[in-house]
DNA sequence: TTAATATGCAACTTTATAGTTGCTAAACTA
DNA sequence: TAGTTTAGCAACTATAAAGTTGCATATTAA
């Protein structure tokens, strides 16, 4: 439907997946569903959707043990933004240098 | 309405508008709307859409001239999303290692 | 075994988003 | 001036997304 990278701009779209994001990484440990989710002002549903949109994108890893589900950040995937962001870094600074670089390596 | 942040990464969550950024990003100067839209599958008028929500995040600048909108593209404005990258970056290779640092800091 | 806890699934509402078409107006061109 | 080009505005449709509630089920605790 959808491409990784689509699926993760997407993702880190909604200032809500980020939140839960950043709780993720910064956790100690990995929290459940409940304990994410008391963290948040909306419905545990809710919540569990944008896990569900995390994980869809690669930045979340889910645990099942017992009757909980462990949510993990998995940062790593965020270097697939990095890389897209690369080729732009170029263009940062001095435009038209850059896209003079561009157009060389382009027609070379 | 929307955070800034969260502006951007809308923009660029859209394949379409990655697309008509990546566009504007290697022009050798200013494009028309027509002359963007001519480059996409869809009406004039969806073109418009997304150019919009481009500038409104601050990719892309407007420069009216006569009957024709000229567009370029600011690449700068993605220096926003390299910087909320940054704080991530210290757990791509070793997330213990990185997590220890960040809670070291915290404590300080 | 009974009660409590953790969670998923489904249905539903509301609001955004992507995209279309038709019309209008300003600005060029012949 | 008459016709053409460039583009915005408004209304509309269709689909996706955010969030809710109610219910069912598996797991754990008493």
């Amino acid at each position: 439907m959808q491409d990784n990278i689509t699926k993760l701009f997407k993702a880190i779209a909604d200032p809500t997946r980020r939140d839960i994001f950043h709780a993720l990484v910064i956790a100690a440990s990995a929290l459940s569903i409940t304990q994410i989710s008391n963290q948040f002002e909306m419905s545990r549903q809710g919540v569990t959707k944008h896990i569900k949109t995390l994980e869809d994108a690669g930045l979340v890893y889910i645990k099942t043990q017992g009757r909980e589900r462990f949510c993990s950040a998995n940062p790593k995937e965020l270097q697939e933004v990095n890389k897209w962001l690369k080729f732009y870094e170029q263009f940062w600074d001095d435009k038209l240098g850059s896209l003079g670089d561009y157009l060389d390596k382009k027609s070379t």
